[in-house]
DNA sequence: ATGAAAGCGCTAACAC
DNA sequence: GTGTTAGCGCTTTCAT
């Protein structure tokens, strides 16, 4: 100490009122000439609280995952809180425990789980001393605090719109069922087709990449050559459709239409610019911050069941116009729950 | 203590030895059973390293930022290292100090910086206890470590091919001149068309988007209508470049040609597809770790300078097609010093 | 307004 | 093989 000693030093650094201006700026002139950081190792160790956030995903490659990430970052940075980020591989089921379990030694404040899907016997078999959890990619059904995107409304207003515009034989490109997301969007699309009295077109499944876009559209028209819609489950497998019209000489929207999902910035410039579902993923990753903080702050509740979902909207383009006798349905859906 | 106490607990915890196995299995029977989670902030706090490496970027949004983090990720995990991370504001001059200051306090193993742009002050001010760092995206003469993508050799390459191709009046779609990226693209296609005795055609600039593509296309086309190809800074933005010639009716590759730069995956379904220089940047996350865990093994040498390019490759395809003439010069740069 | 003592959960160094 | 002692750098609690 080049003065005074620690545990005054400790009260500057906290901003504590009870210290007197000369020691203050003594002590703060010394902290700033030996460019003295105080540990923040030390201090999570003793407040049994790091300041951290855990973020588990996969697939940052994919334009969702990037944007909910985005959003994540933003919300704990505004917050005071750090992330610590955890990749894991995203073909197959994510074997969550060990992760958890490195979060939990590192005693992070809460965890963030974006990963595509996680074991149905996780809520069973939850490790004691969990910190609080929120599940961004889940469905409801597992009984964990949740918050989603509404999937099954935003593949109704894309599927509708299809029949709208209509077209009759309306198929499918699917992600990968692993994925939450692509089952809901599968499924909505069959409802909605069912629903209005027509026979569901024919599916074909993706990856999520632009390339299996191509294979898929392939398929589809060996399937059925007559298809005159397409729902794809992301933007950039309906690049690849896009593409592979283009290819063979079908006409977008004028043989088949093309309505995608995402809202990726880039959908406005495939060629013709994409209808598509936009996703409020931004805005995901922020509310799943604030809802874990939310729920650090009031520990009384843990039974309060957590179950937010985001809406869509429908942004029309022309590989899926208007219907001619259109009034102005572009936003039908409006995005509420959030903020 | 459920039978024995402490010490013996931590070398059981790891896997030290020296314990005979009926206490072994006895106390890991214990763990087991109340579900203990070795405190990883103290064993930060005790051994003074946290096994977590600090990543500061900006701007996940874009696919080349994302692609990066991808590679650290998966280099971190399979070296056993935990990633904070911070993302900062893209939009200017990066305040680098408060962030390193937290990553201090945090006490960080080492630190990644890939954030656009470093102030030019920094070399001199780096706090003092700061840990090892690697540097992804400033130019060399910071005299910092650094790991960069060949920037200058990647554009040169995009630029020759279009001149290869017969073209003469080749135009720039530059990224926002903050990135150091988009200096040494813009830097390269000048004194390539220069080397080759041909006068630059004109640049405009866009801030990566596939949006700004489409008005920076526009601008190009108003400076000089007679441009017959265009080296854009970006894939995203050669999407728009591409969208706005298709839109106006140019031809592409007939009319115009068209080379970008990323090779983002997505480019081989743009229509046309797209002729672009790949960056290994997946590669170049990962060097980044293992760059930084080199360091930090032998201390001894800190005066040695850092500073590895890892190489880019052209991949042709239709939007800027191989000359009549050609043999095979697809590949005609290797991806070296690599791995 | 300031200091002294104790302890957060672990490991290193040395006994035994 | 196992226990003891000490201390990592901080904050709390209680004296002064």
């Amino acid at each position: 100490m080049c003065g005074v000693s620690t545990q005054t030093v400790s009260r500057v650094i906290n901003n504590r009122p009870d210290v007197s201006p000369v020691t203050r700026s003594a002590v703060e002139a010394a902290i700033a000439s030996v460019g003295f950081q105080p540990s923040a190792v030390a201090r999570s160790l003793v407040q049994r609280r790091s300041l951290t956030l855990g973020v588990i995903l996969s697939g940052l490659q994919f334009f969702g995952v990037a944007q909910t990430l985005n959003g994540i970052a933003d919300a704990s940075e505004a917050a005071g809180y750090a992330l610590l980020l955890k990749e894991v591989d995203g073909s197959g089921q994510v074997d969550i425990l060990p992760v958890m379990d490195f979060f939990i030694s590192q005693r992070v404040d809460g965890i963030i789980f974006a990963a595509p899907d996680v074991g149905r016997n996780l809520s069973a078999s939850l490790p004691a001393g969990s910190p609080p959890m929120v599940f961004l990619k889940s469905d409801h059904s597992t009984g964990l605090p949740t918050i989603t995107i509404d999937n099954i409304g935003g593949a109704r207003l894309a599927t509708q719109h299809l029949i709208d515009l209509g077209r009759r034989r309306i198929a499918h490109v699917a992600g990968p069922l692993a994925w939450h997301e692509a089952r809901d969007r599968r499924e909505a699309w069959q409802e909605t087709l069912l629903a209005a009295g027509l026979e569901p077109g024919p599916v074909a499944y993706g990856t999520w990449t632009s390339a299996d876009g191509v294979t898929a559209f392939e398929e589809l028209l060996a399937m059925d050559p007559a298809i005159d819609g397409v729902f794809v489950a992301n933007d950039q497998m309906a690049l690849g459709v896009l593409h592979q019209a283009h290819r063979r000489g079908i006409a977008v929207p004028g043989d088949i239409a093309v309505v995608g999902f995402d809202g990726m910035e880039e959908a406005a410039q495939f060629t013709p610019p994409l209808t598509t579902v936009v996703q409020p993923l931004r805005e995901l990753g922020r509310e799943a911050v604030q809802e874990l903080l939310a729920t650090m702050d009031e520990e009384p509740h843990p039974g309060a069941e957590l179950r937010r979902t985001l809406l869509t909207r429908l942004i029309v383009r022309e590989s899926a116009p208007l219907p001619a006798s259109a009034s102005t349905p572009t936003d039908d859906r409006a995005l509420a729950g959030a903020a």
